[in-house]
DNA sequence: CTTGACCCTGACGCAGGGGCAGCCTCCGAG
DNA sequence: CTCGGAGGCTGCCCCTGCGTCAGGGTCAAG
């Protein structure tokens, strides 16, 4: 006759696992001695084991218990349907393993490489560093909410930075950040950036400049989200309004007010 | 202004995971509104994501916290660390994999394979189910507690199997197994397999003879197990006692009583 | 008689939320 | 102006597979 502990230490399992398998009604509870000691015969060591080892092989405990009662065929069914869940948290696990290499540098936190590397251009330009963070906050829901769109929205992105008028914009932006709304640069900045969109829409269509295909709601969360970062945007859109365009994630030609 | 409900859309979250990361510390709450509900400004957005790439990464809620403080070293280790889990996670699973694909028969539910080969070969010789299984639920505990051992222990069997004399054995035993304890037949039976040991000794010496290298206890526990599916055998090794054998799973010459 | 190793039950804790109850609030339609 | 449905609020219990107290009782040896 074994005690609990003994009972546990044949089978290389805590005396807790083996309370808690009587709990769960895994293993059945035995005769208790006068002093209400469970007491083991032999056989329970092996249904114990047996227990172990479709717990170990990743069964959960609710299942083992009808393992253990099944025929051949259930069981062969039951298995078949473990192993596609352990296939499937394996590939789960691989995925996150891909996911977190990508995390190694700070931006990489939430965005796909492609715009990492965009961001990563816009600092090698010159462009603020509050400037560079707001865009990075810009593509952090736009990815997590189209990561299918992310790559073509991103060349469209590159390819306007080979104007030098596109960077000139970051960068004059960039120095408005730190002076008030009605600094005149501010208002010369919208001028230019006026007069750049109207060519754009001339050379490339209006759907080009309007980075068409971002739901409304998204776009305004863009926006609310780059004024939060950069303030002087508010102000730089309330002139390009007198001048024509209206929104900044979306642009869209409007009658000047 | 966002509600929670828009919030949670946008990062693609339920409303209720939102709330438990603000009960765990890794959102800020945002102010309340005039009816207390919570506001989010857009920055809630990606402060979420940010959570929810790392969580989907597979790191701990509890580590996210540290992790989204963490500078760029900081941050690599526990990058590295997190791989590092998933890795052996992994493993575990291609474990449990291999595990489960051996479960497919009834008794390879604890077994490694030669046991089931060995228990299949007594099976084809005819032996009763009763003392296959008997048998089986032996080699349980064994394999559990020395599987290093199990090869070397099924070879000293198969080979005795090529010994007609111990076939035989295990036939008559099965015979004997629905008859009374006083029946004729086990005395004979005792008389032979006395002799066929004391033989067995002489040729291959004691140790050979005793199964030896079975911890006493675990010996024991086998005895009983084997003593509760054949009731015969608890009668055949007091005959045996008698004969100048004692044990049954380990065998050992005595002064017959 | 004490000590230390076991045993007992019951309860809380972990991750990551799900799902209820019971109430309050908002918004649009009639 | 009122009504209904959707959505918000807090707080509580539920899941897995045990680990880990807490607060006892029991047993064998010294």
């Amino acid at each position: 006759m074994l005690t609990i502990g003994e009972l546990a230490a044949y089978a290389g399992v805590t005396v807790r696992a083996v309370r808690h398998y009587h709990a769960k009604g895994l293993l059945p509870e035995p005769e208790r001695d006068h002093s209400g000691y469970r007491r083991y015969d032999a056989g329970a060591v092996v249904e114990l084991l047996r227990i172990r080892t479709l717990a170990e092989a990743g069964v959960p405990l609710a299942r083992v218990r009808d393992m253990l009662q099944a025929g051949g065929e259930e069981f062969a069914a039951a298995v078949a349907d473990i192993d596609r869940r352990l296939e499937a948290e394996i590939r789960e696990r691989q995925r996150h393993r891909e996911r977190i290499a990508r995390l190694a540098s700070g931006d990489g936190l939430a965005l796909p490489v492609e715009v990492v590397g965009f961001l990563d251009r816009l600092r090698a330009l010159g462009v603020d560093e509050r400037i560079v963070r707001a865009e990075r906050d810009g593509w952090i829901p736009l990815a997590a909410r189209s990561p299918e769109r992310v790559a073509e929205w991103i060349a469209r992105k590159r390819e306007q930075l080979t104007d030098p008028e596109f960077i000139d914009f970051y960068l004059t932006l960039g120095e408005a950040l730190d002076r008030g709304d009605d600094d005149p640069r501010l208002v010369a900045l919208a001028d230019r950036v006026a007069a750049y969109l109207t060519r754009l829409a001339e050379e490339r269509g209006e759907e080009y400049v309007g980075d068409a295909g971002v739901e409304p709601a998204l776009a305004e969360l863009m926006d609310t989200l780059a004024f939060d970062t950069v303030p002087s945007a508010r102000r730089l859109i309330e002139l390009l309004n007198q001048r024509g365009w209206a929104g900044w994630t979306r642009l869209e030609r409007v009658t000047p007010t």
